[in-house]
DNA sequence: ACCCCGGCTGAACGGGTGTTTAGTCTGTTG
DNA sequence: CAACAGACTAAACACCCGTTCAGCCGGGGT
């Protein structure tokens, strides 16, 4: 874990990542610097102004990600980072200001979502190579699709139901999952739809996947990709 | 469209939901007071607080959107009320402030996914009669899980990458579905495992659906659809 | 010994906030 | 006409915000 150095500044940017989890980008700079038992203007002299105090935060965290990502490579397999952390209660602020970035549409937010559709990229194809996971007419776009409504729909349900102690962001995870893991993996082995008619009249209508796709893989629309 | 009267609290609401839509519920009582050509003293004299004027247009906006659910029942047929709205762009605003509360977490966001399931729910059970859906082990589970993940995704995409025009969210929304309808429709008709694994353990681990579910479809979690 | 420099603080500044107050209009009612 | 009522406003109030300022400490270099 990165927590920094006992420094003053390492103990302001650890209150700064709390806080913002638990009251959102909105906190004041006063209530951090309470927080990390020195002055306001302590907090301006290190950073600067808030700003950057918030930048300074962003990147904390996206070490403290990144680290963590590569401690658990594997684990984390299926693109389930944010259930592998919050599995994990020391991971817990991470979590909550994670989930405030996507809120606010931070910097964070944006990269996590895109490290973690690369990530994801990489699973999915080599489950694809497998035969684990059916192949798609466009790779890139299911893994997009796959990540934002799984990140998006646990986002809205936090958001709609937030947990009593903001801290405590994990149990309302682990709530989220135990009521929705069953049609979620009903709807990944079985779909829903009993006919084919409305993926066939769409590929109809619209036959060609983006042609910039950014995974060479396949440049037919048609479903029978490279089969060595 | 509920735009109320001429009266001048009619105009402080509707120029509230505007700036409430367009710079979120931090937008000031004076931006709201000059945008319907006021004082911000009237805003408060005509509803006391800035919070019972947060209270009123969500109120207003809520009678609209029930308004044009009822207008457009069966448009919104699959639960896609957002793209209904989103393509009328007299609704813009609408939907501006829709997120927004998706957003935030308020009260106009969880009554309108609540709807949104709710009506789901009866379009779903429908189709399932008729044979165009599968049964689902857990309907109530399923329909939750379905309005959250697209509700989710739409909420995540216009959230990171912001139409510059904060006015123009449809065009956002449009994108979105252009970008990512194929993958979705892929996923909802054939799923994506090769193999029912996943889900015959899970279902073997937790056996039991809800049992307080309220769709009395099936009691029996056993799989013994259609192919072995 | 000096000085200086960086960590650190309390107090203040300037600006924005929601809300209150006092008062001015205008139209209605007795 | 006088009196009241309600829409409406400018100004002020009290507070919170991010930031700045002047100055206090304690330790290291010359």
């Amino acid at each position: 874990m990165p927590t920094p150095d006992g420094s003053t500044r390492g103990r302001i940017l650890d209150a700064a990542m709390l806080r913002f989890a638990r009251s959102g980008f909105g906190a004041s700079v006063r209530s951090i610097a309470a927080d990390a038992g020195v002055s306001a203007a302590l907090v301006i002299h290190h950073f600067g102004s808030k700003d950057k105090l918030h930048e300074a935060t962003d990147e904390y965290v996206l070490t403290w990600i990144r680290e963590v990502k590569r401690q658990s490579i594997g684990l984390a397999a299926g693109g389930n980072l944010l259930q592998v952390l919050a599995a994990a209660d020391q991971y817990a602020p991470l979590v909550g200001y994670v989930l405030r970035s996507l809120q606010a549409g931070g910097a964070v937010g944006r990269e996590f979502t895109e490290h973690m559709i690369a990530d994801a990229q990489e699973y999915t194809s080599e489950a694809v190579r497998e035969g684990v996971l059916r192949p798609s007419r466009d790779e890139a776009a299911r893994v997009r699709y796959l990540v934002y409504s799984s990140l998006g729909a646990m986002l809205l349900s936090v958001t709609l139901d937030p947990p009593r102690d903001p801290e405590d962001v994990s149990a309302a995870m682990r709530r989220f999952m135990d009521e929705l893991y069953l049609p979620m993996l009903e709807l990944f082995t079985e779909g829903f739809l009993t006919t084919r008619r409305m993926l066939d009249d769409y590929l109809l209508y619209v036959p060609d996947p983006p042609a910039g796709a950014q995974d060479p893989a396949d440049g037919t629309p048609t479903h029978d990709e490279e089969e060595p």
